[in-house]
DNA sequence: AATATTAATCGTAATATTGCAATATACAAA
DNA sequence: TTTGTATATTGCAATATTACGATTAATATT
């Protein structure tokens, strides 16, 4: 029914799945490498860098902003944008400690 | 339009979001975390341990497999699944060179 | 063979996501 | 104040995702 039962779940796994659905747009991916690229606040290139429309963007920055994965701040005319880098960390620490899990055994029993 | 534009992003861009897209939901969050946890072959007790139908948990199960994060092997009446060791390697390698990025000078200029 | 068990597939409904045109908003410059 | 520039919001169309009932396929068991 499209609708996600996060009920079902616990909150640990609800907060990496939100966390990774985040990430899994291709779009908000090269936002991020960009942002990483320039390493300063950046303000409105995204939408040449990148070939989507403007309120296309403007949709996915939402999106990671809400996150808190960034932030942006009012210069001028423009916004600028740059990565939260304490909350980078904590979301990052937090995907990499689920990631990093192996199978204990030689695993592959199939 | 609901459909995402692949060809705007470099194959990189694209690999990384279809991976993280897949972590996206809290099922298969669980899936995998129920899969470590035993660290051996389960055969249908996904169904049970995770509230959902059956079709839904195969469905996610599906998800999972075309990726190649698991694999399943019929095992008599039941299916075997289990982590592929070696691809969850990959994939998480691939991923955790992203998410560690970090913005080079202090960052946070915003 | 008939029946039971397990998991995949089909069909469908409900909701979410993606993308953009049009518009609105906010500020700067002339 | 008008004009221009940059970003956000709204509204909508197209497609994707999530979920499940019903069914099917495959294998075991009797």
């Amino acid at each position: 029914m499209g609708i996600t039962k996060s009920d079902k779940f616990t909150d640990e796994q609800n907060r990496l799945a939100t966390l990774a659905k985040a990430l899994g747009h291709p779009a908000r991916i090269a936002i991020l490498m960009h942002l990483f690229k320039i390493d300063s606040c950046i303000c409105g290139d995204l939408v040449n860098e990148i070939g989507l429309a403007q309120p296309t963007i403007s949709q996915h920055l939402k999106e990671l902003k809400n996150l808190g994965i960034i932030k942006g701040n009012i210069s001028g005319t423009s916004i600028c944008y740059c990565i939260d880098q304490d909350e980078w960390t904590q979301i990052t620490t937090l995907l990499n400690q689920f990631l990093s899990q192996k199978t204990e055994g030689a695993g592959n029993c199939c």
